[in-house]
DNA sequence: CATTGAAATCTGATATATCAAGCATCAGAT
DNA sequence: ATCTGATGCTTGATATATCAGATTTCAATG
């Protein structure tokens, strides 16, 4: 018996490091705005706030910088960048890679794949009548991430995975509203059965609208009043 | 007089620092090509060869490897992770933003901008039937710039701009076959035109296509044959 | 000869000291 | 009272020393 089958590779991504607690604990923070926009941030301060030394928060910083949630000025400051019109272009650009990835989905799904969607919609509409909230969040979850598979796409889905603003708990508030989860089941059906039929420009258009209504609830509930106004 | 209209205030990032420098070089090489997808960095030897001390090195690494472009294994090394398919997936990714870009420029665009679009067009024709390159490489860069300005994006266009894969050379080396010229200014043409009319499908449409086609062709020339083969 | 495992070596991770630029303060000049 | 500019403090930028995990080497062992 091959070794293999009985155990598997540590990625060596597992192993924890200050930088990366220091990123996902700020880049939390900041989405769920309880940074101020424009609030500065001083690196000394925050390293000793955090308990480590200005090394790793440095290079967690450039993280966030490169995902332009924060703004470096030499000698000067760090600042946050992230308010309501962040929020809602962080949401548009993640529709607009979701849609991407669900037409390059709808182009190469396998049987296979068809089939696994809709079990996942058949179980989804079961959690949506029972009302399961966790197992609704799971199957959601897994949906996307079938149809990430799906497109054989990995930057594209890194990159889009950078544009969530969702955690469990923001989640649970979503899908806490009955019209929600039923909106929520139609569009994720519909995405399923362009994908099933190869409809490329209906899996887009589709999975388009939906990443953008859900995207502008949320903004909403964190912001207040969106710019955006009426749906794009 | 308003000394504001004399001189014009530095933006503080201006001001040069080292890992900015090396941030650049280095996905300049990455995203050329010039070095082996999965090929190995060494933190202390790039520093030394760079001349630089490690701290503003790995903040450059932390910067690219949000990108996507290198990945790091704790006390293992840095890989590059760019080949052809993520060249494929990265035209993809810019291709979806940029065209969410123009659909946005399509539901905000005012006279002035239509107005401004179709100039640039008009001037991209002369520039066209005169085959100069070297314009129309500047008169390219300003279309796309001024529909980035009409969407009244921040956040998206710094997005899209890090989907970008071309310097100035590969410009010239794509827009050197006229075949191109001709494809990318009836493009250009139809994409001012949606946004004129207000005509927000047809100009997201119209947008993917272009990225997505022009992408090909550059990802062919760097990488030759492409997976994606069909157009999508 | 194959295998083991400890030591040496290499690596990224982290902490810290130092540097120079930005900025505020305030004494001195007008 | 206002303006000037020198001074000192704060800040991010950089270099470097050290730490501990990962890998390799190689001699001891069966």
């Amino acid at each position: 018996m091959a070794e293999s089958e009985r155990v598997v590779p540590v990625h060596p991504i597992f192993l924890a490091n200050l930088r990366d607690h220091v990123h996902h604990n700020l880049r939390d923070a900041i989405v769920a705005g309880r940074f101020q926009d424009g609030e500065r941030l001083s690196e000394r301060d925050l390293a000793r706030e955090l308990g480590v030394s200005t090394t790793p928060l440095k290079e967690a910083l450039r993280q966030l910088e490169s995902e332009g949630l924060v703004r470096t000025e030499a000698r000067r400051g760090v600042y946050v960048t992230f308010g309501a019109q962040q929020a809602e272009e962080m949401s548009l650009a993640r529709a607009a890679l979701e849609s991407m990835i669900a037409r390059l989905a709808a182009k190469r799904a396998e049987p296979s794949d068809v089939e696994r969607l809709r079990d996942l919609v058949r179980r989804m509409e079961g959690a949506t009548a029972a009302g399961d909230i966790t197992l609704l969040i799971d199957l959601n979850e897994a949906f996307h991430g079938h149809i990430h598979e799906a497109s054989g796409c990995d930057y594209l889905c890194r990159l889009q995975a950078k544009q969530q603003m969702y955690n469990h708990t923001i989640r649970v508030g979503l899908l806490g509203e009955a019209e929600e989860r039923g909106l929520a089941l139609g569009e994720h059906r519909a995405i399923a059965e362009a994908i099933a039929t190869g409809d490329q420009d209906a899996a887009e258009r589709i999975m388009r609208d939906h990443v953008v209504r859900s995207g502008q609830r949320h903004v909403q509930t964190v912001f207040g009043a969106t710019r955006l106004g009426d749906t794009i």
